[in-house]
Parts: C-alpha cells; sequence; structure tokens
DNA sequence: CCGCACCTTTGGAACGGTCCAACGCTCACC
DNA sequence: GGTGAGCGTTGGACCGTTCCAAAGGTGCGG
C-alpha cells in the first residue's frame, strides 16, 4: 500500500466546485451527554423568554455580575476608575483623551473582554452598517459569484452583509420586506428573481434598495444591475455563423431572461439571413430539459420528413446544464462533439470548465454584476431619492473544445 | 414571454446547479442619472457616520415628524390615542387589550407602516433571535447543503442566520469571533473548516457555539456534527469488493477528511486480505488532481515493470471532483467505466448526477448534519454550559451507473 | 490675585423598545 | 356605602450605547 506523495496541485486548479474536503451522513451515532428529555417542545413561535432563567431582578444599582458574560461599557467604567463617558471615548478613538487614562480603559477592556453592544450602537447611531441580501437560490453557483463580488466592496466600505434565502426559507422570503425593515438594515440588495414586486416596492420606499441580476421589477427607486443577455446571445450565435456554421439552434430557458437569450439568438440569425436554417426548441434550463430538446432537434427526420442533411450544426443552450444535456444526448446518437456538432452554453460555470465537457460558454461575469450593484448601492444610501439607474454588464464567450467549423458537406 | 410550452419537467429535475435563470457580464453600459464624482473615496474604516446629514437635534420631544422614515412606538401611540406601553402589549398580543384599543392600535400600526425596530428589542429583551453562521466557502456545494439543513430547523424556532464567509471576506473571517460578539447573536454555527481555533474557543466561552461538518476542534463547550467519513469509504470500498473485485485503488484526498476516507479504505481492503493489491495515489480534490492521479494508476507498467494484467479494475475517490478526473483519465486511455473500470467518488454532489458522468457517489447527507447541527445549537442554548457532545451521521452510497464486477479474467 | 481660555472629564438626556408597579374604573359582595 | 377583586391602561425605569452641555482643573496674562 504505497503512500505516494502529494501533487504540487494542477494548473485547472482554478476549476474547484468542490473543495479539498468534503463530509457524509444518513444514520447517526450520538456520544451525547444530554438528559433525554431535556428540550421542551416549544411551540415554533418567538415568544417565551427562556422561562426558567428568571432574571436577578436586583433593584440597586449594583450589578457588576462578576461572572456576567457581557460587560457593558460601564463595568468597564469603573474597573478603570472613569466614567462611562470616557470609555466611550476611547471606543471612538478620540485625540483628546489623556495616554494615561487610554491605557487604562485599553486595560480594562482587554481583561473583560468587553465588546460593544452592536444593538444599543446602531439604536443610538441610526445605522446597522449591514445591508440585507435576498436571495433567490443559494444552490445556484451563479449567485454566490455575485455575493463575492457585493461583499468584497462593501466590506471596504465596513458594511456586513445579512443574507436570507428566499427558497430556502419561505415565510421570511414572503415578507423579507418586514424582516429588514425591523433590522433597519442600511440598505437592501436583491440578488435574482424575487418572489413579490410589490413588497419590495413599499420596502424601497423607506431604504436604499438595488437589485442585481435581474432585468424585471423596474421601481421608482430602485437601480437595476443585470447582465446584457441578448447580447451575450447574439456573441454566442455570432461565433458559431463565424466559424462557418449555417444551420442553428437554440435550446431556449424559461422567463425573462430565456426570452432575452432567445432574442439575441434570433436577432444574430436574422442579421445574417439564415433565419429559414435555424430552430428553437424549449427546455426548462435543467439537464433532462437539454436532453430532450437536444434529441428532438438532432433525432434525423422522422415524422418530419426533414432529411438528415438538414439537421442543426451548431447549438446554443440557454444554459451550461442545458448544454451539458445536449451533449449527452448528442453521444448517444453517435454525434462528436465538435466533429458533428458544435454547442456553446450559458453562464461559463465550472460544469463548463470539467475537461470531460469542456464547454464553450459565454462567461457572465456575476462577480462584476455583484460589485456594480455595491457601488449602486452605496451611491444610493447617500443620495436615497436620486432616479432609478440601470446597468447592463456586457458578457464574453469563453472559448474552449465545444465548437469547431462544420464538415464541409 | 416563455413561448413554447414547458416541457413537463424530467423526473432528473432534482439535478439543480443552475437553475433556470443565468446572467451575463464584462463591460458596461451605463444609463444611470448620476453626477460623476458623488460618492467621496471614504477610507475603508467604518467611522464617520454620515457628517453631511447633522441630524434635527431638536430638544423639545414634539418629534412626530411626519415624512420620518421609521415611525416609533410614540407616534403609533400619539395617532391611536393611547399609551405607548398599550400598543407595546398590543405587539405582545396580549389578551388583557380591549378590543376597540387594539383596533385602534392596528389601524394606526397599518397607516403609519410601523416596524418595530429589532435592536431596540433586543437591547432589553437580551435575545438577538439571531444565530451566526461562519461558512469556509459558499461556492462549496456541500456547504449550502449544510446551510438548508440548519435553516430549516432553525427558522421553526424563529431563529434567523447571519452568514459570513470566512474566505470571501478574510478580515472578517479572521475575527468572526469579535463580530458574533459584538452583534450579540443568540448562538454560533461553524460550517467546515474554521482558520483560528484559538478565536473560536474564546467566543465559546461566551455563546453556545456548535461546529458542523468538521472533525476537527475539540473544545470544552463545543459540539461537533460530522459525516462518518472513515465509515462512508469503508461503504463504498465494501460495493467494489463486493462485486468481485481484487485490485482496488484509492485517490486520496488532503486534510483530515482526506485521511479518514482513505483510512477507511484501508481498513475494508485489509479486512478482505486484498492489501496485496490495492494502491494509494494522492489527489489534491480537484479534477486535475484527481485526472493525474488516475493516469498513475492506471497506465500499463511503463518503469514499475507492473504487466498491464495488473492493473486496478476498479477505483474509489476522495470525491466527486476527483472521480470526473479520474473518468476523464480512463477515457482518454481508452477504457470503458464500468466495463474495465469501476469508480466511486463521494459526496454525492450534483455533478455525479449527470447522465453523461452518472457516477456512483457516497452520499453524505450533508441535510442531515446540518439539521443535526441546529438540534445541538437550540439544545445547547438551552443549556449552555452541558459537555461537549459529539456526532457522525452514517452515510450511504448511491448506486448510479460507474460500477459493475469485474470483467471475467 | 482674579479672570479667562483651554483641555480633559463627566453627568444626563436621548435612541426605541419591554416590563412592572400602580392607577382608575366598574362591579359584586357583605 | 365601603371594600376588594379584576380589568384595562399608564408612567417610568431600564437595556447599553452616543453625544452634548457643562463641570473641573491648569496655566497664563493682566
Amino acid at each position: 500500500m504505497e503512500r505516494s506523495n502529494a501533487q504540487p496541485g494542477g494548473h485547472l486548479g482554478a476549476a474547484t466546485g468542490e473543495h479539498a474536503d468534503g463530509r457524509p451522513a444518513g444514520r447517526s451515532e450520538e456520544s451525547h451527554g444530554e438528559r433525554p428529555g431535556a428540550r421542551s417542545g416549544q411551540p415554533p413561535a418567538e415568544p417565551s423568554a427562556a422561562p426558567p432563567v428568571a432574571r436577578p431582578a436586583e433593584p440597586t444599582g449594583a450589578r457588576t455580575g462578576a461572572a456576567d458574560r457581557h460587560p457593558t461599557i460601564r463595568s468597564v467604567a469603573e474597573r478603570a476608575g472613569v466614567s462611562k463617558s470616557l470609555v466611550s471615548l476611547v471606543l471612538q478613538g478620540s485625540p483628546r483623551v489623556s495616554d494615561a487614562r487610554r491605557q487604562a480603559v485599553l486595560a480594562a477592556i482587554e481583561e473583560l473582554g468587553y465588546r460593544p453592544n452592536a444593538a444599543a450602537r446602531s439604536l443610538v447611531a441610526r445605522r446597522t452598517h449591514t445591508v440585507g441580501v435576498l436571495l433567490h437560490d443559494m444552490r445556484n453557483p451563479w449567485f454566490v459569484e455575485v455575493l463575492d463580488g457585493l461583499n468584497s466592496l462593501l466590506q471596504a466600505h465596513g458594511l456586513r452583509m445579512l443574507m436570507i434565502d428566499a427558497r430556502l426559507d419561505r415565510r421570511a422570503g414572503q415578507d423579507f420586506a418586514r424582516t429588514f425593515q425591523e433590522l433597519r438594515v442600511d440598505g437592501i440588495v436583491v440578488v435574482g428573481t424575487l418572489p413579490d414586486t410589490e413588497g419590495l416596492a413599499e420596502v424601497a420606499a423607506r431604504l436604499p434598495t438595488v437589485v442585481a441580476g435581474n432585468h424585471e421589477p423596474r421601481l421608482p427607486h430602485v437601480d437595476l444591475v443585470a447582465n446584457d443577455d441578448e447580447r451575450g446571445a447574439r456573441i454566442a450565435t455570432e461565433h458559431l455563423i463565424g466559424l462557418g456554421h449555417r444551420r442553428l439552434a437554440h435550446i431556449a430557458g424559461r422567463g425573462i431572461v430565456g426570452e432575452l437569450r432567445r432574442r439575441g439568438f434570433e436577432t444574430a440569425v436574422r442579421a445574417h439571413g439564415l433565419t429559414s436554417g435555424a430552430v428553437v426548441e424549449s427546455g426548462d434550463g435543467t439537464e433532462e430539459g437539454g436532453y430532450r430538446a437536444a434529441v428532438r432537434l438532432l433525432a434525423p427526420a422522422r415524422g418530419t420528413g426533414r432529411p438528415a442533411a438538414e439537421r442543426p450544426t451548431a447549438l446554443f443552450a440557454f444554459n451550461d446544464i442545458s448544454g451539458v444535456g445536449a451533449l449527452s444526448a448528442a453521444q448517444e446518437m453517435g454525434l462528436a462533439v465538435p466533429a458533428d456538432l458544435s454547442l456553446v452554453g450559458y453562464d461559463n460555470t465550472y460544469l463548463a470548465r470539467i475537461r470531460h465537457l469542456w464547454l464553450n460558454s459565454v462567461n457572465n461575469a456575476s462577480h462584476e454584476v455583484g460589485r456594480r450593484a455595491a457601488r449602486c448601492l452605496l451611491a444610493r444610501m447617500e443620495r436615497p431619492d436620486a432616479p432609478a439607474g440601470q446597468q447592463l454588464v456586457t458578457p464574453e464567450l469563453e472559448i474552449r473544445g465545444s465548437t469547431a467549423p462544420p464538415r464541409p458537406a
């Protein structure tokens, strides 16, 4: 049983997806020191402030509870022998505090492990330094990219993100507006599709709001940042046309984005006078949908009386996953990619980067969308009543191994 | 929109990954009504409470600012013609409020669009109803599953999740302990590997803390919930042995998880007296690493003088992505899967579910890990000083198309 | 020796809620 | 008719901060 030493790490490294660790699950195997009926079946509501604990209720002001889990600014003051106001000044980094006192305060803070209470702070500051982020579905790798971009900028401005996943969390998803308002977040970013538009309109009137990655809700003070799907589709299609393909097919997706990408495809096709050879088949954005659509597009004649010679030689799929479905279909039908069929996907997910698939794909630069959304939000936080803006980010085609010129007829 | 009729949605539907929408990006195309030099280059620090805004500072108590963006409980009281205490009672759903008043208050709330201030509330309640979640890397699909499980339970108990991504957010990742303490979250869940263990020990002394998906930091009051990686690996290996394979190989991963999975493989192999035919090659959890390891494992003889007949007939990979790399290698070397080579991956990510790949994989039931972590946390929130518990969840093997009995020699 | 400016330090009033003790009222009872 | 219970309602203290006005101390000029 040889151990062999670790590989120096491949150049392809970037193509992650699941990192250098993973894990298991299923049945259990407790080793817990818990008595069985410990947790009383508390109703799902949020009431009942821990009944058994019963707060000390000590009227006299002397509540310097040593083992108190959270020391306050007063405990610190007392320990340092100064007033709470001075402690506050030190915390703000005020320059007009004598060095001696400052040291004393800092020491006290350290010894007590004092941490300022954010709630109390934001209560008076009227700012939470928190941005609410409404996600549509975290499982979508595209979102993660957007979040990354968003975060990088927000963080640099001292803002943290509070994420709510609308899919995973229907209740919160429904009235995310309420939640975010109660939390008094400084701003809101909606990533992707959102459940109810009217709720959004309501919050937007009160809080700076930006929508990232959707073309949809045009509301008074809400900025929009999205990818230019139509243009991306045009670019992909023109790439295929440029290679010499004349019979093109598109596997469409749903929703506005599906519509835009289909439109881009049709526009390009029309611009080159190839309308007669072009076909659009509908899919649903899933692998299975892509597979079925591809079968319909590539199957020889049968019924339609279409000669095999008229089979499309190039295929532009709504997204990578549909593209992968199409790839499977092609392979099962004995068509080689790219020799017999050129294929382009969309989104440039890491699926496209798997060498086994190696799809050309339109890169929608989600990261940039996130960054811009952040920039918009920051701007809007300063001028809440500015007119709604809109930005489209232009995608680029990532070339890999799934397209080639058509076989000479 | 959505021309063509939607596909009835394939049975494979579950295999998501990117959903029914995606998007683009790259250069820009503004249409923004913003003056250019608007945002002054504020330094990255978090100070400077909006200098230009300058609060009204109106000493007299009469601050019923009509267009005030956030009405308070007092505005509501005034409007309803009752005391703020009554409003509070209504908000708590107290039964001892006359119907007339209750209606009046509710009406006022509605008209003003009043939303209670969570900060003020938690200040007195000493509870935030928020759980801090420290992620290691959101890009890892495994985490998303865990989060999902976590969320489902926490939410049912009226808790929201505040997520911080340590990778994406180095600063926050470093002192997440500080952040979570300042926010006075009700508890902390660390998902996956964590950056610094000492910071964790510090918080854990003050806040209920649970680690999900890692075997690592054994700390006084910190519960651990993880998958039983060793067992999962054993199950996978035994599946291969059960099919009749006698020459087995493993592509190992890194870290503790890598170690555990390798150990499971070795244990199974030893238990069946197949040690002499077993090989372990190290990878790094990436596709490329898996590819290279597989090449080394499968290449005929060359140098080693190993006859092709001794090539392994079955391969257990550290994770799906390494497995996919191995798949590519096998294909390039003209080996059919599963006819010439059986392959099992780990994590059962949606990669494994792509029909083009269709890998057998150990399902680590991340969702369950999340649920259990939530349960642990809830328990610990009630009894913070309980001894640290530990749970391992047993994984199951998901059978697809990548294994078969070896060719009869 | 007094007054004044300057600097550091401090008490107290917010911030927006919750909770408790006490209030006024009605009604029943003795 | 007084008393007390019960109900609905209210003022005020408090949660842990920040900020402001003002207090105390020091030093200097007149």
